[in-house]
DNA sequence: GTCTATATTCAGATAGAC
DNA sequence: GTCTATCTGAATATAGAC
């Protein structure tokens, strides 16, 4: 794009990159090997180093390109629900849909590789190979904090804690539905596959917002006190 | 225990099966070599082919160990639940508690290493290396059907297909909140650890039993008919 | 049962012709 | 930018002495 590269065929870059996406899911990063990414994009094995110089590096850059736009969109989704509440407090489902409305928009792209990505986005949440964790740390700074606060004002009788906890369940949640049949059909032994993409959001909006906005447990009853608190 | 390994170090087989998985859920099981077993696990090298034959033999024990126990208690809780419930049907905090409230128990074993099983269990739901896929559906072929009877009789108003989605779900938050901190921390920067067992259950099974029992969304409006359908 | 030494395969990376 | 050929290290697995 900017200088160097603009002898270099735009495919190359390209194949590599939805080859390595797609076997990354399937495979783990560490049993994805450069020979298998090579020759499911049909280009020649130097290829990789030449235009990302480590398996490290490809690796970052498969998700600093999905990554980019996801997060634009998030902020963006979230900037049109607060324009448009002009100052008061989001509804939970408004800051729900933002961010998660998003995901499954993305993850609903079979076409272009989203739906690839946004499962190997879920896994990697949970499988921290420390050099990803790092900057995938650094591309949620800007668009977390947000969120964190739009949840914060918009459940003031929620402890914060309890919010981010709550947050990090529907996390996991939409990474299972997002991961599909794979795991889904543990618990379900005939096919029970979402192609519709709306219908997948019908399923998991409301057992996100049910989740988030359930009423709290019991405190564990201190000896100090007589009556633990009840919730609703 | 049966008949022909009445010679060897008890200790051997157990040291490599605790090192194993401990490892896997750090690196996952490409990324383990069988070098980082044993050097963590103080044993031979060679030890590990002739205790178990195999890197994907061993795998396998590693979960059939855990799984066997784990899915004992499950069925042994809904039994009791049932038991209790003289052919009613159950309410769905119950058989959510006999599920995941087990599951919950184990992973509140540091001691033992079931902690570091079930971040593993969650793993592996989605990181499905084909041969590790096959033999946890055998685990679960026994349990899954009793807990899916259970769910379709306690919410017969709920479509059993949305069941076994919201049940799919559930075991996604469920990954994340044993997965915990690790992933945790990319929503809250600061340190947000749960000790205390029952205080994750308290954050979890709320949220979970929110999201099961959520009101269904609103269908898409087909042309046929006037009126969707509204949840309460 | 345990150990050393080794066979074999395959990984990531690079040099250098084109 | 692309390709062939190859270097170097590390992986799983096993043979065979103890």
């Amino acid at each position: 794009m900017s200088l160097a590269d603009s002898k270099q065929h735009p495919d190359t870059r390209k194949r590599i990159l939805d080859a390595a996406e797609a076997l990354f899911v399937e495979h783990g990063f560490e049993a994805t090997s450069m020979r298998m990414i090579t020759s499911r994009a049909g280009v020649n094995l130097a290829s990789v180093n030449y235009h990302f110089g480590s398996k490290e590096a490809l690796i970052q850059e498969v998700f600093r390109r999905r990554l980019a736009w996801l997060n634009h969109e998030r902020l963006r989704a979230l900037d049109r629900a607060e324009a448009g509440a002009k100052g008061a407090p989001l509804k939970p489902h408004q800051i729900v849909e933002a961010f998660f409305g998003v995901s499954l928009r993305m993850a609903a792209d079979t076409e272009h590789g989203g739906h690839t990505f946004m499962r190997l986005l879920g896994r990697t949440y949970t499988e921290p190979t420390a050099f990803v964790r790092q900057f995938l740390a650094d591309e949620y700074a800007a668009v977390v904090p947000r969120f964190k606060q739009a949840l914060f004002r918009s459940l003031p009788d929620v402890p914060p804690e309890e919010i981010l906890w709550r947050f990090h369940f529907m996390l996991g949640a939409m990474s299972y539905a997002i991961a599909g049949t794979d795991a889904l059909q543990l618990v379900a032994e005939y096919e029970l596959d979402e192609k519709d993409p709306g219908a997948l959001a019908r399923r998991l909006m409301p057992f996100l917002l049910g989740g988030l906005r359930a009423p709290l447990a019991n405190q564990p009853v201190k000896p100090k006190e007589k009556g633990a608190r009840r919730a609703a």
